[in-house]
DNA sequence: CTACCTGCAAACGGTTTGCACAGAT
DNA sequence: ATCTGTGCAAACCGTTTGCAGGTAG
Protein backbone atom coordinates (compact mmCIF):
# COMPACT_ATOMS: atom_id res chain seq x y z
CA UNK A 1 0.00 0.00 0.00
CA UNK A 2 1.43 3.41 -1.04
CA UNK A 3 2.32 6.38 1.35
CA UNK A 4 -0.64 8.27 -0.11
CA UNK A 5 -3.41 5.77 0.04
CA UNK A 6 -2.43 5.68 3.82
CA UNK A 7 -2.53 9.61 4.09
CA UNK A 8 -5.68 9.72 2.08
CA UNK A 9 -7.04 7.32 4.30
CA UNK A 10 -6.14 9.38 7.55
CA UNK A 11 -7.74 12.77 5.75
CA UNK A 12 -10.46 11.25 4.65
CA UNK A 13 -11.62 10.13 8.43
CA UNK A 14 -11.16 13.72 8.88
CA UNK A 15 -8.05 13.87 10.39
CA UNK A 16 -5.63 16.23 10.19
CA UNK A 17 -2.27 15.59 8.07
CA UNK A 18 1.11 16.16 10.06
CA UNK A 19 4.93 15.76 8.97
CA UNK A 20 4.87 12.37 12.12
CA UNK A 21 1.39 10.96 10.70
CA UNK A 22 3.08 11.11 6.84
CA UNK A 23 6.49 9.68 8.48
CA UNK A 24 4.30 6.84 10.15
CA UNK A 25 2.29 6.42 7.11
CA UNK A 26 5.67 6.45 4.74
CA UNK A 27 7.25 3.69 6.81
CA UNK A 28 4.39 1.04 6.73
CA UNK A 29 4.66 1.66 3.12
CA UNK A 30 7.70 0.75 2.84
CA UNK A 31 6.41 -3.14 3.08
CA UNK A 32 8.07 -5.07 6.48
CA UNK A 33 6.04 -6.82 8.41
CA UNK A 34 6.40 -7.39 12.03
CA UNK A 35 7.18 -3.65 12.43
CA UNK A 36 7.41 -3.16 16.51
CA UNK A 37 6.19 0.19 17.73
CA UNK A 38 9.95 1.02 18.23
CA UNK A 39 10.80 0.34 15.05
CA UNK A 40 8.56 2.50 13.25
CA UNK A 41 9.12 5.08 15.53
CA UNK A 42 13.40 4.63 14.30
CA UNK A 43 12.35 4.64 10.87
CA UNK A 44 9.75 7.66 11.24
CA UNK A 45 12.42 9.91 12.94
CA UNK A 46 14.51 9.60 9.19
CA UNK A 47 11.52 11.25 7.80
CA UNK A 48 10.40 13.50 10.77
CA UNK A 49 13.32 14.02 13.38
CA UNK A 50 11.49 15.25 16.38
CA UNK A 51 8.52 12.66 16.36
CA UNK A 52 7.64 11.17 19.42
CA UNK A 53 6.43 7.27 20.86
CA UNK A 54 3.95 8.93 21.89
CA UNK A 55 2.73 10.12 18.46
CA UNK A 56 3.60 7.05 16.33
CA UNK A 57 1.33 4.81 18.90
CA UNK A 58 -1.14 7.07 18.17
CA UNK A 59 -1.31 6.58 14.37
CA UNK A 60 -1.03 3.19 14.74
CA UNK A 61 -3.55 3.07 16.66
CA UNK A 62 -5.76 5.66 14.24
CA UNK A 63 -4.90 3.49 11.17
CA UNK A 64 -5.55 0.39 12.85
CA UNK A 65 -9.50 1.55 13.89
CA UNK A 66 -9.21 2.64 10.13
CA UNK A 67 -8.53 -1.08 9.41
CA UNK A 68 -5.11 -0.13 7.31
CA UNK A 69 -3.16 -1.88 9.81
CA UNK A 70 -3.62 -4.99 12.73
CA UNK A 71 -1.25 -5.86 15.39
CA UNK A 72 -0.23 -8.83 17.18
CA UNK A 73 1.23 -9.98 20.43
CA UNK A 74 3.54 -12.94 18.73
CA UNK A 75 5.21 -14.02 21.79
CA UNK A 76 5.24 -12.35 25.27
CA UNK A 77 7.19 -9.02 23.86
CA UNK A 78 6.47 -6.12 22.18
CA UNK A 79 2.94 -6.28 19.92
CA UNK A 80 3.65 -6.08 15.59
CA UNK A 81 2.34 -4.27 13.51
CA UNK A 82 0.67 -5.31 9.61
CA UNK A 83 -0.24 -3.46 7.17
CA UNK A 84 -4.25 -5.15 6.14
CA UNK A 85 -3.56 -5.74 2.36
CA UNK A 86 0.18 -8.16 2.99
CA UNK A 87 -0.31 -11.48 2.09
CA UNK A 88 -1.78 -13.01 4.69
CA UNK A 89 0.03 -15.51 7.07
CA UNK A 90 0.44 -17.31 10.29
CA UNK A 91 3.36 -17.44 12.38
CA UNK A 92 5.29 -20.81 13.99
CA UNK A 93 6.40 -19.09 17.19
CA UNK A 94 9.30 -21.24 18.93
CA UNK A 95 9.06 -21.05 22.60
CA UNK A 96 12.60 -21.75 23.24
CA UNK A 97 14.33 -19.74 20.57
CA UNK A 98 11.80 -17.61 19.57
CA UNK A 99 12.39 -18.22 15.88
CA UNK A 100 9.17 -17.59 14.06
CA UNK A 101 8.80 -18.62 10.57
CA UNK A 102 5.95 -18.06 8.45
CA UNK A 103 2.94 -20.53 7.11
CA UNK A 104 0.83 -18.85 4.24
CA UNK A 105 -2.49 -18.66 4.92
CA UNK A 106 -4.32 -21.28 2.36
CA UNK A 107 -3.10 -23.95 4.84
CA UNK A 108 -4.84 -22.76 7.46
CA UNK A 109 -7.99 -20.30 6.47
CA UNK A 110 -10.28 -22.93 5.40
CA UNK A 111 -10.20 -24.59 8.85
CA UNK A 112 -10.12 -21.02 10.78
CA UNK A 113 -12.94 -19.81 8.98
CA UNK A 114 -14.98 -23.04 9.80
CA UNK A 115 -14.09 -23.06 13.05
CA UNK A 116 -14.38 -18.92 14.02
CA UNK A 117 -17.82 -19.33 12.09
CA UNK A 118 -19.07 -22.61 14.33
CA UNK A 119 -18.76 -19.51 17.67
CA UNK A 120 -20.33 -16.96 15.47
CA UNK A 121 -17.08 -15.05 14.83
CA UNK A 122 -16.14 -13.54 11.93
CA UNK A 123 -13.79 -11.20 10.13
CA UNK A 124 -10.91 -13.67 11.28
CA UNK A 125 -7.68 -11.79 11.49
CA UNK A 126 -5.41 -14.69 9.27
CA UNK A 127 -2.52 -13.61 11.41
CA UNK A 128 -1.64 -15.16 14.76
CA UNK A 129 0.72 -16.98 16.58
CA UNK A 130 0.88 -20.74 16.84
CA UNK A 131 3.97 -21.68 19.74
CA UNK A 132 5.61 -25.11 19.52
CA UNK A 133 9.48 -26.19 19.05
CA UNK A 134 10.98 -25.74 16.32
CA UNK A 135 13.62 -28.16 14.65
CA UNK A 136 16.76 -26.73 16.35
CA UNK A 137 14.99 -27.20 19.94
CA UNK A 138 12.94 -29.99 20.16
CA UNK A 139 15.81 -32.55 20.47
CA UNK A 140 17.33 -30.44 23.57
CA UNK A 141 15.01 -30.57 26.33
CA UNK A 142 12.44 -33.51 27.39
CA UNK A 143 9.53 -31.42 27.03
CA UNK B 1 -3.87 -32.90 37.29
CA UNK B 2 -3.05 -33.70 41.76
CA UNK B 3 -1.71 -30.53 43.73
CA UNK B 4 0.82 -33.44 44.58
CA UNK B 5 2.13 -34.66 41.13
CA UNK B 6 2.65 -31.30 40.22
CA UNK B 7 4.46 -30.67 43.87
CA UNK B 8 6.21 -34.15 43.11
CA UNK B 9 7.28 -33.06 40.12
CA UNK B 10 8.96 -29.77 41.40
CA UNK B 11 10.81 -32.26 44.43
CA UNK B 12 12.18 -34.69 41.32
CA UNK B 13 13.56 -31.94 39.43
CA UNK B 14 15.71 -31.00 42.87
CA UNK B 15 13.58 -28.27 43.78
CA UNK B 16 12.63 -27.65 47.84
CA UNK B 17 9.13 -27.75 48.42
CA UNK B 18 7.90 -24.50 50.32
CA UNK B 19 4.22 -23.38 51.30
CA UNK B 20 4.72 -20.64 48.65
CA UNK B 21 5.20 -23.48 45.79
CA UNK B 22 3.00 -25.90 47.49
CA UNK B 23 0.22 -23.52 47.19
CA UNK B 24 0.88 -22.67 43.58
CA UNK B 25 0.66 -26.08 42.73
CA UNK B 26 -3.01 -26.97 44.90
CA UNK B 27 -4.37 -23.30 43.00
CA UNK B 28 -3.37 -24.98 39.56
CA UNK B 29 -4.70 -28.11 40.65
CA UNK B 30 -7.64 -26.71 41.30
CA UNK B 31 -8.74 -26.97 37.14
CA UNK B 32 -9.85 -23.60 36.52
CA UNK B 33 -8.15 -22.78 32.43
CA UNK B 34 -6.89 -18.55 31.87
CA UNK B 35 -5.95 -17.88 35.03
CA UNK B 36 -3.51 -14.50 35.13
CA UNK B 37 -0.60 -14.56 37.45
CA UNK B 38 -2.56 -11.94 39.62
CA UNK B 39 -5.17 -14.56 39.67
CA UNK B 40 -2.92 -17.28 40.99
CA UNK B 41 -1.53 -15.05 43.39
CA UNK B 42 -5.00 -13.75 45.20
CA UNK B 43 -6.34 -17.45 45.36
CA UNK B 44 -2.55 -18.76 46.57
CA UNK B 45 -3.15 -16.56 49.64
CA UNK B 46 -5.97 -18.51 50.67
CA UNK B 47 -3.04 -21.03 51.10
CA UNK B 48 0.15 -19.16 52.15
CA UNK B 49 -0.99 -15.94 53.01
CA UNK B 50 2.45 -14.40 53.13
CA UNK B 51 3.44 -14.82 49.14
CA UNK B 52 4.78 -12.61 46.87
CA UNK B 53 3.99 -12.30 43.24
CA UNK B 54 7.47 -12.91 42.82
CA UNK B 55 7.51 -16.14 44.22
CA UNK B 56 4.29 -17.25 42.00
CA UNK B 57 6.14 -15.83 38.54
CA UNK B 58 9.30 -18.19 39.67
CA UNK B 59 7.08 -20.73 40.43
CA UNK B 60 4.86 -20.48 37.24
CA UNK B 61 8.16 -20.55 35.61
CA UNK B 62 9.61 -23.55 36.90
CA UNK B 63 6.61 -25.85 36.05
CA UNK B 64 6.13 -24.18 32.73
CA UNK B 65 10.14 -25.51 32.58
CA UNK B 66 9.30 -28.69 33.31
CA UNK B 67 6.22 -28.97 31.05
CA UNK B 68 3.50 -29.06 33.42
CA UNK B 69 2.27 -25.39 32.60
CA UNK B 70 2.07 -23.04 29.53
CA UNK B 71 1.25 -19.86 29.05
CA UNK B 72 -0.02 -17.29 26.31
CA UNK B 73 -1.13 -13.76 25.98
CA UNK B 74 -4.62 -13.84 24.59
CA UNK B 75 -5.42 -10.71 24.13
CA UNK B 76 -3.02 -7.58 24.81
CA UNK B 77 -3.02 -7.80 28.20
CA UNK B 78 -1.47 -10.70 30.78
CA UNK B 79 -0.77 -14.11 30.10
CA UNK B 80 -2.71 -16.71 31.04
CA UNK B 81 -1.66 -20.46 32.40
CA UNK B 82 -2.78 -23.44 31.80
CA UNK B 83 -1.87 -26.91 33.04
CA UNK B 84 -0.71 -29.08 30.43
CA UNK B 85 -2.65 -31.64 30.72
CA UNK B 86 -6.50 -29.74 30.34
CA UNK B 87 -8.37 -30.45 27.54
CA UNK B 88 -6.41 -28.63 24.32
CA UNK B 89 -8.57 -26.09 23.12
CA UNK B 90 -8.02 -22.79 21.23
CA UNK B 91 -9.37 -19.37 22.00
CA UNK B 92 -11.02 -16.98 19.39
CA UNK B 93 -10.71 -13.51 20.92
CA UNK B 94 -12.52 -10.60 20.04
CA UNK B 95 -10.54 -8.01 19.16
CA UNK B 96 -13.34 -5.26 19.92
CA UNK B 97 -14.91 -6.69 23.13
CA UNK B 98 -12.21 -8.80 24.34
CA UNK B 99 -14.69 -11.55 24.65
CA UNK B 100 -12.94 -15.06 24.42
CA UNK B 101 -14.58 -18.24 22.97
CA UNK B 102 -12.88 -21.90 23.41
CA UNK B 103 -12.95 -24.18 20.42
CA UNK B 104 -12.23 -27.99 20.91
CA UNK B 105 -9.01 -28.78 19.67
CA UNK B 106 -10.56 -31.98 17.09
CA UNK B 107 -11.83 -28.88 14.95
CA UNK B 108 -8.21 -27.50 14.54
CA UNK B 109 -5.53 -29.79 15.51
CA UNK B 110 -4.85 -32.20 12.41
CA UNK B 111 -4.50 -29.07 10.69
CA UNK B 112 -1.92 -27.45 12.73
CA UNK B 113 0.00 -30.47 13.15
CA UNK B 114 0.43 -30.69 9.46
CA UNK B 115 1.05 -26.75 9.08
CA UNK B 116 3.54 -26.85 11.86
CA UNK B 117 5.39 -30.12 10.49
CA UNK B 118 5.97 -28.56 6.98
CA UNK B 119 8.16 -25.30 9.27
CA UNK B 120 9.44 -28.21 11.08
CA UNK B 121 7.97 -27.57 14.10
CA UNK B 122 6.82 -30.29 16.69
CA UNK B 123 5.44 -30.03 20.40
CA UNK B 124 2.58 -27.06 18.96
CA UNK B 125 0.59 -26.24 21.43
CA UNK B 126 -2.78 -26.61 20.65
CA UNK B 127 -3.58 -23.51 22.64
CA UNK B 128 -3.40 -20.39 21.26
CA UNK B 129 -5.51 -17.54 20.32
CA UNK B 130 -6.85 -16.16 16.85
CA UNK B 131 -7.96 -12.68 16.65
CA UNK B 132 -11.30 -12.14 15.23
CA UNK B 133 -14.77 -9.81 15.85
CA UNK B 134 -17.63 -11.52 17.78
CA UNK B 135 -21.32 -11.99 16.69
CA UNK B 136 -22.20 -8.97 18.97
CA UNK B 137 -19.12 -6.88 17.56
CA UNK B 138 -19.25 -7.66 14.15
CA UNK B 139 -22.17 -5.01 13.10
CA UNK B 140 -21.03 -2.12 14.91
CA UNK B 141 -18.06 -1.17 13.10
CA UNK B 142 -17.31 -0.71 9.59
CA UNK B 143 -14.55 -2.84 9.33
C1' DC C 1 -8.65 31.58 14.61
C1' DT C 2 -9.42 27.40 16.88
C1' DA C 3 -9.58 22.72 17.18
C1' DC C 4 -6.70 19.13 16.75
C1' DC C 5 -2.12 17.34 17.28
C1' DT C 6 2.27 17.38 19.12
C1' DG C 7 6.50 16.41 22.21
C1' DC C 8 7.54 15.73 26.68
C1' DA C 9 7.34 13.44 30.88
C1' DA C 10 5.22 10.90 33.94
C1' DA C 11 1.94 7.06 34.93
C1' DC C 12 0.62 2.70 33.94
C1' DG C 13 0.15 -2.72 33.99
C1' DG C 14 2.58 -6.82 33.72
C1' DT C 15 6.79 -8.93 34.69
C1' DT C 16 11.61 -9.36 36.29
C1' DT C 17 15.46 -8.58 39.30
C1' DG C 18 18.78 -7.38 43.40
C1' DC C 19 19.06 -7.94 47.91
C1' DA C 20 19.39 -9.58 52.71
C1' DC C 21 17.08 -12.82 55.39
C1' DA C 22 14.39 -17.14 56.28
C1' DG C 23 13.85 -21.84 56.01
C1' DA C 24 14.10 -26.66 53.40
C1' DT C 25 17.23 -30.15 53.09
C1' DA D 1 25.26 -25.96 58.10
C1' DT D 2 24.40 -24.98 53.61
C1' DC D 3 22.44 -23.00 49.91
C1' DT D 4 17.99 -22.37 47.65
C1' DG D 5 13.94 -19.77 47.99
C1' DT D 6 11.63 -15.89 49.96
C1' DG D 7 9.35 -11.18 50.57
C1' DC D 8 10.14 -6.72 49.61
C1' DA D 9 11.02 -2.94 46.73
C1' DA D 10 12.59 -1.12 42.89
C1' DA D 11 13.68 -1.68 38.00
C1' DC D 12 12.09 -2.88 33.74
C1' DC D 13 9.55 -2.93 29.14
C1' DG D 14 5.84 -1.77 26.25
C1' DT D 15 2.15 1.25 26.18
C1' DT D 16 -1.00 5.06 27.56
C1' DT D 17 -2.15 9.54 29.32
C1' DG D 18 -2.15 14.67 31.04
C1' DC D 19 -0.61 18.71 29.76
C1' DA D 20 0.85 23.20 27.72
C1' DG D 21 2.37 24.80 23.63
C1' DG D 22 2.43 24.28 18.27
C1' DT D 23 0.22 23.96 13.77
C1' DA D 24 -3.10 22.27 10.08
C1' DG D 25 -7.28 23.57 8.45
Amino acid sequence: MATEDLVEGLRRAGFRITAGRRAVCAVLSEGDSHLRAADVLERARAHAPRIDQSSVYRTLEKLEELGYLHHVHLGHGAGVYHVSSQANHQHLVCVDCGRTEEIASEVVAPMLDEAAGMAGFSETWLHFAIQGRCSNCAGTRPG
